[in-house]
Order: structure tokens, then sequence, then C-alpha cells
DNA sequence: GCGATCAGTT
DNA sequence: CACAACTGATCGC
């Protein structure tokens, strides 16, 4: 099978069809709003957000595939024919709970059935898993999947966290306990709203947002109940990046002030190993030195490790394991329930990849002899093996030259104006909303 | 000058 | 290490 058919979260080769399974930033890199390769396949959610990320995009190019868990075909050119045949590739969107609008995506054509999950979080107990496990069953009575693409940012036992709704009421806990105290939540710009509405919810209360937010917030049909007048709350989302610890204490020369970090990331384990100054006893007696190792690939035995709990790593900032990725045993339920006859990770920014064939690999139709690359992993020659489908992760920039590399040293010379610089980045900032927490916090 | 892209930080 | 996103620098048109 030849590439040149469809992509899904690339947007870089060419293919006849493209498709976007959520609207974060490492999913979309490559798209811009003079892109115009071809039809754009999202769910209706992500079409509705899209002109928000990508004003003066030509919107005639998407397609939305709706509603989730009905087929859809498309007609395209066949690419191993150099006659003009056509081959007919059939689509499904199903629920990825991961933020707004993201998407699975299930193909079926001639070159089998490939299943991409995009980021995907595959909890067991609310109502909304239940259809879309459902869902999928449905969809794959008739079907084996030949190649699953999986989401596998947490593809290793150490990681264990407890469902959405539980580290949501673990948020409320912190923030009842803190009565006379601001709260600053660290969100990103899009994901969490769940969060926040169990938050609003159960204390009967606004939550502010930048203003960016807020119209995104209102896109998503949230009218009410967020806000970005600070005397209205005492509750505050703020962008992550803008969330640290010299902002937390900045904050407290004001008025005590906690901060809240949702995320399945053990950031615990890293400002420990960092050897930054810590407070409270609740890590200590918690926490042993986790270095679960990818390098040689062992199991963790440290059950402890990033379980789930409520930690407090600083005099302000607590962390909750809130996810929108699934946890390792939710990613085994998926595998599963799916059975697939191989599959491949999708996640690459890391430098350490897990291939989820190490720990799954036995749950394969095909069973696999198990791989133990655990090492860094190349993305060349993983590209090598992808045929009709291009994938975000499977891409290569084919490497730069000896020549550019030279033209770059010399470039190194020659000094840019700092005065257009620092416009252009004020600019950014502007627009995207984001430095709050200067202005804000003397509203 | 502008957008695309990469590396570095949080 | 990781997420998702911003920042600044560079490259090429």
């Amino acid at each position: 099978m030849e590439k040149g058919l469809i992509s899904v979260d690339r947007w870089t080769s060419q293919s006849q069809a493209y498709f976007l399974t959520h609207l974060h930033s490492d999913h979309t890199q490559g798209l811009s709003p003079t892109w115009a390769k071809g039809p754009l396949f999202c769910s209706r959610l992500t079409a509705n957000l899209f002109p928000s990320k990508f004003p003066n995009f030509n919107l005639s190019l998407l397609r939305i595939l709706d509603p989730f868990g009905a087929w859809h075909s498309l007609s395209l050119l066949s690419p191993s024919s150099t006659l003009q045949s056509r081959i007919t590739v059939e689509v499904m969107a199903i629920d990825a709970h991961h933020c707004p609008g993201a998407v699975m995506f299930l193909f079926r054509g001639e070159f089998g059935c490939l299943l991409f999950t995009g980021d995907f979080r595959w909890e067991t107990a609310s109502k909304r898993a239940k259809v879309g496990r459902t869902m999928l069953l449905d969809a794959l009575k008739d079907d084996v999947v030949d190649i699953l693409y999986l989401d596998n940012t947490y593809c290793n036992p150490s990681y264990i966290f407890p469902s959405r709704q539980a580290a949501a009421q673990q948020v409320v806990d912190i923030i009842v306990s803190h009565p006379e105290h601001d709260i600053i939540i660290a969100i990103d710009t899009l994901g969490k709203e769940d969060l926040l509405l169990h938050i609003s919810r159960t204390l009967k209360i606004k939550i502010w947002v930048w203003p960016e937010r807020l119209r995104t917030m209102h896109l998503l049909g949230f009218h009410d109940i967020f806000t970005t007048k600070t005397s209205l709350t005492r509750v505050r989302a703020v962008p992550r990046y803008s969330f640290n610890i010299e902002t937390l204490e900045g904050l407290n020369t004001m008025r005590p002030t906690i901060g809240i970090m949702p995320s399945g990331l053990p950031w615990v384990t890293k400002s420990l190993e960092r050897g930054d100054k810590l407070f409270g006893s609740l890590l200590t007696s918690h926490y042993n030195k986790n270095k679960w190792s990818g390098n040689s690939g062992n199991h963790n035995d440290n059950p402890n490790a990033n379980s789930g709990s409520v930690e407090r790593f600083h005099k302000y900032i607590y962390t909750v394991p809130y996810s929108d990725h699934s946890c390792f045993s939710e990613i085994e339920d998926f595998i599963k329930l799916v059975q697939p006859t191989s599959m491949k990770g999708i996640v690459s920014s890391s430098s350490c990849y897990v291939d989820p064939l190490y720990y799954f690999g036995c749950l394969c139709g095909a069973n696999q002899p198990v791989q133990r690359s655990l090492h860094k992993h190349k993305r060349k020659e993983r590209d090598e093996r992808v045929p009709a489908v291009c994938l975000r992760t499977a891409f290569s920039s084919g490497g730069a030259s000896a020549e550019s590399e030279r033209t770059r040293e010399r470039t190194v010379m020659v000094k840019h104006s700092g005065i257009h610089v620092s416009r252009i980045s004020a600019l950014r900032r502007i627009q995207r909303g984001a430095k709050i927490m200067e202005d804000d916090c003397l509203n």
C-alpha cells in the first residue's frame, strides 16, 4: 500500500483526505489559515471551534463526521494504480472523551481495518464511557482491527490514577478546605471543562477564565458559569504556563491563594528529583524516589508511585491526578476490547517512546514477539513502515544537510532588531489573552 | 515583513 | 522522562 490516501493529524504530506482528531496544538502542527490541501474531516464540535483557532481558514474544506458511530463513505483515487480507478474508504468517528470535540477514527478499506484513537481516555463508569464502549463494540462486530494506532502517553504500569469524576471531587475538597483562599486552577486552551463544571455546580459559584477562554466556553455552550470579572468569584482558571511557584508567591503577597494543578503527570516526582524545596509531610511518607526506567524496560515495582492521591508539593500548590489521557489499566482494557492484530503508539514527542507492544503485544491477535525497544525511537525508521496512512507521529523531516548547517553558522552572526522581536511577542500575548495574572490581581 | 519551523521552558 | 502550550530564534519566500 502506498502513501497518498489519508492522513490523521498530519498536514505536511500529500494525501487525498485529512482527519483531525482534536484541536490541541500538538495535533494541528502544520495546519494554518492558508492550508488547503484537501478535505478536512472532524467532529461537529471541532468544526464549531475551528474558526476561533484558525481564523480565515477556508471552512468549505471542513467535512463534519456526525453523528458518532455512523459510517461515512469516501471515494478516493487508488494510489496503487496509474489509472484513475477509485476505491471506497469508510470512516467512523467515535467519542474519544479527551477534550471537547476529540474523536477516534475507525477506517475500513482495501488496506484493511484501522483504528486511530487520537488522544483518548477510556474510563468505564460514566454513562458517556459506556455509550462509547457500546458504539465501538457495535462497529467492530464484523471486523478485526488490523492495526490499532494507540494513545500510549501513559503506557506504563506506574501510571495509576482515578476517574476524572473522583479527581474532580478531590479538587472540590481542596477548595472547601480553604474557605478563605482564592483558588487558581491551571488549564489549557481546551479541555478539563468538566472539572470546572463540577466545581461550579457543587459549590454554586462562577469561575473566572481569561477572555479568549470565555469565548471558547461560549462556543461550547456554557453561557452562565464562566466570567471574566474577578469580583464575582474566588476560583480562577488560568493558562497553565502562567501558573508557577513565583506567580503563586506573588499572589500570596496580596491575598491568601492556593494553586491546583490537575494533571496525570507525576509532578511530584519531577520536583523531588530536582531537589526543589518541598513543604508539608504529605509527600515524604508517600513517596519513594521513583525511577521507572524506560531504558532498562523493567516493570515498575513501586505500587505507590503516582497512585492518584492529592499531593501538595509546595506551600501553595496542590496537584490532583485529573487526566484526559487513559491510565495504564484503561489502555489495557481498551486493547482487550479491541483485540487488534497489531498496534503502534502515536505519541512521538517523547524522547522515551514506550512501544505498547512491550506490555500488550501478548494481547494482539498476531501474538507478536515482545519488543524490548523502550529506548529512543528513530522517527525515520518508523516513517518507512507506514504505508497508505500518514500519521502525525510518523513524520520524517529529512535531516539537515551539511549545507544548511553551514548557513546556520553563518547567520548566527547577524544581529536582529530587538525592538522588532519584542513587538511581535507582545502582539502574540495580547491576541491570545495570555499574561493575565498581572492585570487580573489588581482588579 | 511574514509565516513556518525548531529548540527550549514551564 | 511525560502534557500542552508559549517563547524566542532562525529560515525561506
